[in-house]
DNA sequence: CTTAGGG
DNA sequence: CCCTAAG
């Protein structure tokens, strides 16, 4: 995937070849290629285009060698700089799989790329010895400085190139020592032989030729050598200087008299379109990769001679190629520059991270936002079950929510069982033990124990009124159910609120009175009379350990005023909690109860409440006074 | 702590 | 419900 600038005529020149002296070339075509990783070359894109145009405006006269190195600095570094970490890993595959996979490259190079990088380790296998000696010298770069040193000593690099003039000497060396090794007809240097082009004369089919020929053959078509064994890469360069043409095709073509001719009518330039999906990406994201004028390098090799600077680059290049450390972190900083653009993050982070942060919430969370959830869930659900989530689930905030309800309290002594905090403990309550137990009574009535519920209906199997009171109304019954539930968890709010009352800081959480309670506390109040608080409460309101003496006492007095309001004055029919459904009516009957034992007890009282709600209410005076005063 | 009462 | 005061 690299954006060549093939330049059949810088070829000529740079190799002194035949061609040039023959005039047989084409006035100097400038074709801007994208190399891919498998050889093919595709049509490069207008950015690619419209840069290097510039370039070769810039360097009109680039034919030098000079210029030559310069132009492929240029290029090289702008490769470095645009260049998207896909492509550096295929392109270091490329060359693995150039040296040592020959056909098999093309399905070989996808399946690289999903590979971590050992492939690529292997890459600079051969000057890799030199590496191994010279351990982590300069990090991964120095892999090809190392290598350079290392070939002039060890000949074993792959590569070879070509127009690096500053290295070219080594690069022969290197090419030599390669080629010596190898086993067909060594090729020297650029300088030091000449190529055979009889090669390329008569017919020859590019797909019979051995990898040997096809280097042959290249060298005879560029003028220079080439180490590459990849076939599939040899020919199409082979092809792609004959014709002058990036259209060719991968196999089947003939080389006629230095001409190609294309047998297979089959091939299909790749386009874009056919372009393996993350090559398409790369592609997308590189701006351009440019290979000298001349394409005298053979793409593989390449990086590997090149001064430091290059080196470098090249190695960032190859990425995987060198070495992991330094290697790697480039690739990623790389990977991650070129994704940034799309990848963007602040915003994508702040997305994911409020995506995770509601997920949590809703799941586990944050106390706060816990709490609200929780009391969502509360009213959805019912009874005992959801207060132990509760329980579980809330936590830290010990907010002091009517709608609320239980849950907090609950949650809260949860988390002490399972580990006591001190902060909360600080701001919930002074003696957490105190509470524990009363949650653990709630808890477990709320899990179905009911423990208290027996003792509830013990306390109320006590008075005998009391059971006839619960037989009057059959919905009392229900209504009692109903607290147990819900009562517990406020049980243990009430306990905080009793705690945190001292302080001053939270009120008790506001429980409703039920029926059952209004019914116990009347019975209560018949059975002991009235001021007998403590006794109405520890007797008839044991299992409700929320409710306090003065609890029962102030509810004694609303109870007073309301069936004062509503009983007397049943004309008025003003009930004004009437309006509001959920609210539940006392009903008639528990009134009259109420208003009986109130005028049955002490008058005294009476008379005071007389005066008072004269000032209320003149109705409930009148109430009073008739039935209070003497 | 219990009551009583005011808020 | 809370708070306070008086027993």
């Amino acid at each position: 995937m690299e954006v060549e600038t093939l330049q059949d005529a810088e070829e000529t020149k740079n190799g002194g070849n035949d061609f040039e002296e023959n005039g047989s070339l084409d006035p100097v075509v400038y074709q801007l290629v994208r190399v891919e990783g498998d050889g093919t070359l595709v049509p490069p894109t207008e950015d690619e285009v419209l840069q290097i145009e510039q370039f070769l405006d810039d360097k009109v006269d680039l034919p030098s060698i000079d210029d030559v190195g310069n132009v492929e600095d240029f290029f090289t570094n702008d490769c470095m700089l645009l260049k998207e970490p896909d492509f550096e890993e295929g392109y270091s595959e490329l060359e693995t799989n150039g040296e040592i996979h020959t056909q098999q490259f093309d399905a070989d190079l996808e399946v690289d790329r999903l590979k971590p990088s050992d492939d690529s380790l292997d890459i600079p296998s051969k000057c890799t010895v030199v590496h191994d000696h010279k351990p982590d010298t300069e990090q991964g770069d120095n892999n090809i400085v190392h290598q350079d040193n290392a070939s002039t000593e060890t000949p074993k690099s792959t590569v070879l190139n070509d127009s690096c003039s500053a290295e070219k000497e080594k690069t022969d060396a290197c090419s030599r020592s390669v080629n010596n090794s190898s086993t067909g007809p060594s090729v020297s240097g650029v300088t030091s032989s000449v190529p055979d082009f009889s090669i390329l004369r008569g017919e020859v089919c590019l797909d019979n030729l051995t990898i040997r020929e096809l280097q042959e053959a290249f060298r005879a078509t560029f003028g220079r050598e080439t180490t590459v064994k990849d076939k599939l890469w040899l020919k199409r360069r082979i092809t792609m200087g004959l014709t002058n043409s990036c259209d060719v095709q991968s196999s089947g073509c003939v080389v006629k008299d230095y001409k190609i001719v294309c047998k297979d009518a089959k091939y299909e330039l790749p386009t874009i379109g056919g372009i393996p999906k993350a090559e398409v990406e790369a592609t997308s994201l590189v701006r351009y990769q440019v290979l000298g004028p001349g394409n005298e390098r053979d793409t593989p090799s390449c990086s590997y001679y090149r001064s430091e600077d290059q080196q470098r680059s090249s190695n960032r290049l190859k990425g995987v190629s060198t070495d992991n450390d330094e290697s790697e972190g480039t690739l990623q900083d790389e990977q991650g520059a070129a994704k940034r653009l799309r990848k963007p993050t602040k915003r994508y982070i702040e997305e994911l991270s409020d995506t995770e942060t509601l997920d949590s919430t809703g799941k586990l969370s944050s106390p706060g936002k816990r709490v609200a959830h929780g009391e969502v869930l509360l009213r959805q659900r019912v009874t005992p079950l959801q207060e132990v989530d509760s329980l579980s689930i809330t936590y830290p905030t010990r907010k002091d929510t009517f709608g609320g309800f239980s849950v907090h309290v609950p949650y809260a002594s949860r988390m002490r069982r399972g580990r006591p905090r001190r902060n909360f403990i600080s701001f919930l309550d002074d003696d957490p033990p105190v509470e524990c137990p009363e949650v653990q009574m709630a808890v477990e009535t709320m899990l179905g124990k009911d423990g208290e519920h027996v003792n509830h209906k013990n306390a109320e199997k006590k008075g005998g009124h009391i059971e006839t009171a619960e037989k009057k109304g059959g919905h009392i019954e229900t209504a009692d159910n109903k607290e147990i539930h819900s009562i517990e968890p406020e049980d243990i709010c009430r306990t905080d609120a009793k705690t945190k009352t001292k302080r001053g800081l939270k009120r008790k959480h506001h429980r409703a009175w039920t029926l059952s309670e209004v019914l116990k506390l009347v019975d209560g109040v018949a059975q002991f009379g009235p001021g007998k608080w403590s006794e109405i409460r520890r007797l008839s309101f044991a299992s409700y350990s929320y409710r306090t003496s003065v609890d029962l006492k102030d509810k004694w007095r609303n109870l007073l005023r309301a069936s004062q309001t509503q009983l007397s004055p049943e004309n008025d029919g003003v009930c004004p909690r009437k309006s509001n459904p959920s609210i539940i009516p006392i009903p008639p009957a528990i009134l009259l109860r109420v208003k009986e034992l109130a005028e049955l007890q002490p008058q005294a009282g009476n008379l005071a409440a007389a005066i008072k709600f004269s000032g209320q209410s003149s109705k409930a005076a009148q109430g009073r006074g008739s039935s209070g005063f003497p």
